[in-house]
DNA sequence: ATTAAATTAGTAACAATTATTATTATTGAG
DNA sequence: CTCAATAATAATAATTGTTACTAATTTAAT
């Protein structure tokens, strides 16, 4: 799929890996315009696209307004908070076999799981308060 | 929210309910208008936000195009082929005291998760035998 | 260096969703 | 049961997020 280089890549890679913010196209977009001013939104987001089926980023679709991409490819679950609709990282062990037993339940072939946790993230909790 | 009723949103939640396979706004839009005609577009989207703020049915976002609806509000799995993009549920008990587990995690309330998984489902695995 | 293919910027097109507006339906007070 | 208040509707326009197209540029193999 991907068989040759480009810088505008290699940013839009370095991006995603650099935050720990699951950015969105538009943001990636934002943040490179500063190191390069005509790189297009287009080029953003079919890098993305690309990147992520190739593994190299994974791709977390959200219930409100654009998808959002995260550099650590690693299984892990994510919070996102209802009010400030910020996602983070949960530290926690991603339970593996359950995949197996899904694969059983339904006799079908299971690549992979995702968890999202929904609520309120501490900074809002707090302001709920005041 | 929700302060008078219609018949265009009994409809639609009754479609909702009835179905198990996890419509979009187009798909619960299509089935409506055999018996609505004139039914709009804009209604069963506006109604489905409605609907599922309000906790009557749940909203499923998904990578690839619309959302999805479930009139299942129960805690429970998904999982998606990759292949055919159906999404069907899985009969697994769900682990509700991870949300407990995330609270104390991120010092955030959580109020419930969601998990979907992906792979091939027995019908797709079948063809891609043959 | 030559050349073919991949990638790009820029723009147009697209699909999903939301907002607007004028009209219709529901509801609760009198 | 009226009838005004207002919520909900159909139709349409606008917005948002994303993909497709095209000509120009860049890459990498010869
Ligand atoms: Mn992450
Ligand atoms: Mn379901
Ligand atoms: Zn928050
Ligand atoms: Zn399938």
């Amino acid at each position: 799929m991907i068989k040759k280089s480009s810088k505008q890549r290699d940013a839009i890679i370095q991006s995603v890996k650099n935050r720990r913010d699951h950015p969105t196209a538009d943001e990636i977009y934002a943040q490179l315009r500063e190191s390069y001013p005509n790189i297009s939104l287009g080029t953003v987001y079919r890098n993305l696209a690309k990147l992520s089926e190739a593994g190299f980023i994974t791709r977390i679709s959200c219930i409100e307004g654009a998808d959002r991409f995260d550099g650590d490819t690693s299984s892990h679950y994510h919070f996102q908070c209802i009010t400030c609709r910020k996602i983070c990282d949960i530290d926690m062990d991603v339970d593996t076999n359950l995949n197996a037993k899904v694969e059983k339940l339904l006799d079908a072939h299971v690549d992979d799981h995702m968890a999202m946790f929904f609520g309120t993230c501490c900074k809002c909790k707090g302001l709920a308060k005041i």
